[in-house]
DNA sequence: AAGATGATCTTTACGGCGTCCAGATTCAGA
DNA sequence: TCTGAATCTGGACGCCGTAAAGATCATCTT
């Protein structure tokens, strides 16, 4: 009975307020752009006054923060369900970067967020190392996979770093450029990334050859 | 005589306004970074009212575009430097990935300018596809130099897509992230960037195996 | 040479932003 | 039930981007 909050009329206090502001920013990276996303139009949007939102953030990033790491889980989520799908090794890294940069091109704001909260830190998070399932623990155990040729532990970070820069660079141009030539000369937009990760060597390749 | 701008007394009316704004604006993204980099903090370094910049910039973007144009002729000449310095194709490769690498590790704020630049716009500027002595074209050029199997249109497009994807993803990261370790174990900067465009398979590789 | 014209710059102002502070409201535990 | 802590509001401050109106100055016309 405390989630979905009544509804009717405004509760006591809120019920869940850090929840509300984190949908409403999402609702508003969503549908008005990243411009859009300031802490009183959150507040605004979540019905709230616009100091209201400092009982539960520090400032305004420790909102991104709680955003972009919700976007992290759900680009995790969507990798292990790509990965999960293939069988073959080199399958399923094609599967890796192309669900990716579909991630990107889906939530391109979104995608904004998850990396310019960490822009101002000295590293990307850290549960992108720590969590088992996470997009970077994916592709480096998907690597080991491989193994082609034995790994050693700079090697295999190597690759791992090398596969992620590839998807990155990939999924900004597709989220903020258009390619729309190149895709309808190649088929779509599917043959497309292959063709472009193809190039790369690395997802699809994984330098077995 | 007309720059320099004499210096001592305060002229007329500024002599060159349009160039000292560009300059303050590149100056205030070098030492204070891009979040300090505010109209009026531009017009406030220039010695200027903070509506004087209106006169020869639409508005805010204009000024960021002017600022980013430069930036590009920038990177061009570096890239330019660093393919002429070598005679075969495989290193004007390497050379043009790292000298772009280094180019965004040297200048992240104005880096990050170029591509916010065009975020919002359709496409990357047409600067990069018109001159020729341009980052993209200098890539795609020593694609076509490499030519081991004779490239139609799609294909070299796809390549040199490929190639500045994987640049800029390295970029990024090692912009704003330190891979400090990873370039403490393999002996250097431009060895762990070497290493990385390797497993990219895309500079100094080019597809001749 | 004198005056008109237009470019450039300043002053002032408006609304929006992030953030802080003082008070009001409500919850939770003694 | 009383008290203290958590939560929310209203108002304020200084910053921002931008617009409009007035001042200053270079240049062009006559």
């Amino acid at each position: 009975m405390r989630e979905a909050a009544a509804a009717d009329n405004r509760p006591y206090h809120h019920g869940d307020l850090r929840r509300a502001l984190i949908d409403a920013a999402r609702r508003l990276l969503e549908n008005e752009g990243p411009t859009a996303l300031s802490l009183r139009a959150v507040a605004r949007e979540a019905g709230v006054s616009p100091a209201a939102p400092y009982h539960h953030f520090k400032d305004k990033g420790e909102l991104l923060d709680a955003v972009a790491h919700e976007g992290w889980d759900l680009l995790n989520e969507l990798m292990t369900d790509a990965r999960a799908k293939q069988t073959s090794v080199r399958d399923k890294l094609t599967a890796l970067g192309v669900a990716y940069v579909k991630f990107a091109r889906d939530n391109p704001a979104l995608y904004r967020v998850m990396y310019d909260c960490s822009r101002d830190k000295e590293n990307l998070p850290d549960h992108l190392h720590a969590d088992n399932d996470s997009a970077y623990c994916q592709v480096r155990d998907t690597l080991v996979e491989a193994g082609a040729s034995p790994m050693d532990e700079t090697e295999l970070e190597l690759a791992t770093t090398a596969a992620w820069c590839a998807a990155h660079g990939l999924a900004e141009m597709v989220a903020f450029k258009q390619f729309d030539h190149l895709k309808v000369t190649m088929g779509g937009e599917e043959a497309f990334l292959r063709g472009v990760f193809e190039h790369m060597g690395i997802f699809g390749h994984a330098r077995t050859d």
